[in-house]
DNA sequence: TTTATATATGCGATTTTTCACATATGTGAA
DNA sequence: TTCACATATGTGAAAAATCGCATATATAAA
């Protein structure tokens, strides 16, 4: 079961999703009230849209105590790994507001 | 204006309009109907779509005569460019069947 | 000017996506 | 067990995207 092309790109065509996305390519991994933090939306959309990501096969979950630790899925084809790193790599004004945000959230623990 | 990645992904996150840039891709460019041909769409369905990707500068059209020809903007920044390349290469099964109807209906003209 | 062909768009209906809010589940500490 | 905190999900409403079908526009030939 090979990522379908049109349904990765779904994943991407929404702000918080792409963001998340983008953000967890440059921090490596990061929990979810790490993304409430720096999203600054609630709870539960974000976890909505991890869910979306992780049902896609694009994200991996990871619980470690009561906290869910959210990285890029090891199995995500070289093909998408490459779209996500060039598109953080040309679009850090995209996304960067959020990137200063999301690493004082993890410098403050969880 | 440069090209929100979150609207550029939108336009990639369709069947029909994925296929249409991942087609425009390989054969630099092709009339509407040509693109009728090889995704077996009625006419305005595939207009419709071309219209959107024209508006978000993702495609120029240019009229001769009674055709509308499409390729990809002059202007499409260097990482969409790559990201549209990188898909081409990499899902050839996702679109190889409609690269064969649309080379065939190039071929017989317009 | 009339006709034929190619393409574009107006518009209401349908489908899909996203949201808001409440609530459920999971975990660890008291 | 009870409580507090972190995360996930059920569900109906709202918003956005797509569709179907009719029709409009553009061009060239007759």
């Amino acid at each position: 079961m090979p990522l379908n092309p049109c349904k990765f790109y779904k994943c991407l065509a929404d702000d918080t999703r792409l963001k998340a996305i983008l953000l967890i390519s440059q921090v490596g991994e990061a929990c979810v009230c790490h993304f409430v933090d720096a999203l600054k939306l609630d709870q539960p959309k974000i976890s909505r849209h991890l869910a979306e990501l992780r049902k896609c096969n694009i994200l991996k979950d990871e619980r470690r105590g009561k906290w869910v630790y959210y990285q890029l899925h090891p199995q995500l084809p070289q093909w998408a790994i490459a779209v996500i790193q060039e598109t953080a790599k040309s679009n850090a004004d995209y996304f960067d507001d959020t990137l200063i945000l999301i690493q004082a959230s993890m410098n403050q623990g969880c």
